[in-house]
DNA sequence: CCACTAAACGGACTGCAGTCCGTTTATATT
DNA sequence: AATATAAACGGACTGCAGTCCGTTTAGTGG
C-alpha cells in the first residue's frame, strides 16, 4: 500500500520518446508540406518517410497505415472546431438557445467537411474509427436533441441529422447535382426544424 | 434518308464478341465462387483471373478496377430489387399510397443495404458513380416525396432520407452502436414522417 | 475458302501499401 | 560513467492493383 503513489496514472500512459516526439513532427510536416504541394494524390508513404529523414517502417509504427496518417492530419482542425463548439463563442458555442445552436451546428459543420473532403476521403475508414471525430459531433447533436426535450430515439434521430453532413454525400451533392452550400445549408436546417418539432 | 434504317440504334451499341461475352461470364462466376468460399478479402484480381482462366488485363479492360468488377457483382441483385419497386407487389411496388411505399422502401432499403454492406464498401465509389443504385434511389425518393405534396427543396430533403440508409452509416450503427435492425427501421420512419409532413 | 482488321487477349512490368527483423539508441539503474 | 533493456529505427521484402504492348482471334467482305 505504500507503493500506491507509484501504480501508472492516466497521464503517464504515453512517456514518448524524444527521438520518437522528434520524428512524429518530421513526419506530419513532410506530409503538410507534400499536400500543400503536389494535392493528396502525392502523398505516398515512401515520398512521406524521405522527405521527414525516417525510415518507411517508422511511418507505420506511428501511424499504422496511411489513411491513419491522414486521420492524423484531420485531427488538427478538428480540434481546433471542436474547441469552438465546446467554449467558443455562440451561436455555435455555448450560450444561444439549444435550436440556434444545432443550427449553427450543421451550417459550420458542412462547410468544414466539404473543405476538408480531400484529406476525409483519404482518412477512409480511419477518419470514422479512431479520432473521436464521429463519437463527438453524435454527443453534440444528442445532447442539442435532449436540451430540446425532442421525443423519440434520440441516437437514431441524431444519426439522422449527422448522415447528411458526412463528406461523400456532401460531394455528391456539389459535384454531381450541381447544388450548392447556400442550398445544402438551407435544406438542412429545414430538416433539422422537421426532425425537431416534438 | 432511305439509309435511315441503317444509322447506329440504342440497341446497337454493345455489339459484344462471342469471346468477350464467354470471358465477361466466366469472370462473373470466378468472382461470385471466391466470395462464396473465402470472402471478399479473397477476392485478388490475379486471382480472379487465374480461376476465370482469362489473363489480368482482360478483367481491368472489361471492369476497369477491382471496385468496377465489384460494383458490377452488385448490380445484379440491385437490379432484381429495383424491379420489385417499379413493378412488384405493393406496399413496395405501385398500387399502395405513397407513404406506405415510403416506409416500404427505407425498411428494404435499410435492410438490402446491410445485407450487402461487404460488397458496396468494396464497390467504394464506383458503387456511387456507375450503376444507377444512386440515382435510382433518389428518383423515387423525390417522386413519392412530390405525391404526398411536400413542401420544400425535395432533392435536398431526398437526400436526407437517403444518408441514413448509405452502408457506412447503417454499418457503424450496427456494429458500433449495437443497434438491431428493426430499431433502426423504426428510427428512419420516423424520420420519414417528421420529414414528410407539410 | 482466304485475307483483312479491329477488337480482345494475356502476361510481364511498375508503383505503392504494408510487413519483418536485425540494428541502433534513449533512458533508467547502479 | 558503465550497463542493461525496452523501445524506436529503417530499409529490404512481399503482395496486390493497375498499365503496356506485342500477339491472337472473331467477324467480315471478296
Amino acid at each position: 500500500m505504500s507503493d500506491i503513489h507509484q501504480l501508472p496514472l492516466l497521464s503517464d500512459v504515453a512517456p514518448e520518446r524524444s527521438d520518437a516526439a522528434r520524428n512524429r513532427v518530421a513526419i506530419l510536416r513532410a506530409t503538410e508540406e507534400l499536400i500543400a504541394e503536389s494535392g493528396i494524390h502525392a502523398v505516398t508513404m515512401d515520398a512521406v518517410a524521405a522527405r521527414a529523414g525516417v525510415g518507411k517502417g517508422t511511418l507505420f509504427r506511428r501511424f499504422g497505415s496511411r489513411e491513419g496518417l491522414m486521420a492524423a492530419m484531420l485531427n488538427f482542425s478538428e480540434a481546433e472546431w471542436q474547441a469552438e463548439v465546446i467554449s467558443g463563442p455562440p451561436p455555435l458555442g455555448p450560450g444561444a438557445d439549444p435550436m440556434s445552436r444545432l443550427l449553427a451546428f450543421g451550417r459550420s459543420r458542412a462547410e468544414r467537411t466539404l473543405r476538408h473532403s480531400d484529406l476525409i476521403s483519404a482518412a477512409g475508414a480511419a477518419a470514422n474509427r479512431s479520432y473521436a471525430a464521429y463519437s463527438f459531433t453524435a454527443m453534440h447533436v444528442r445532447y442539442l436533441l435532449g436540451e430540446l426535450g425532442v421525443s423519440g430515439d434520440i441516437p437514431v434521430l441524431a444519426t439522422a441529422l449527422l448522415a447528411p453532413l458526412e463528406a461523400p454525400i456532401l460531394a455528391h451533392q456539389v459535384d454531381a447535382d450541381g447544388l450548392s452550400l447556400q442550398r445544402i445549408q438551407d435544406g438542412w436546417a429545414e430538416v433539422a426544424h422537421r426532425i425537431v418539432q416534438r
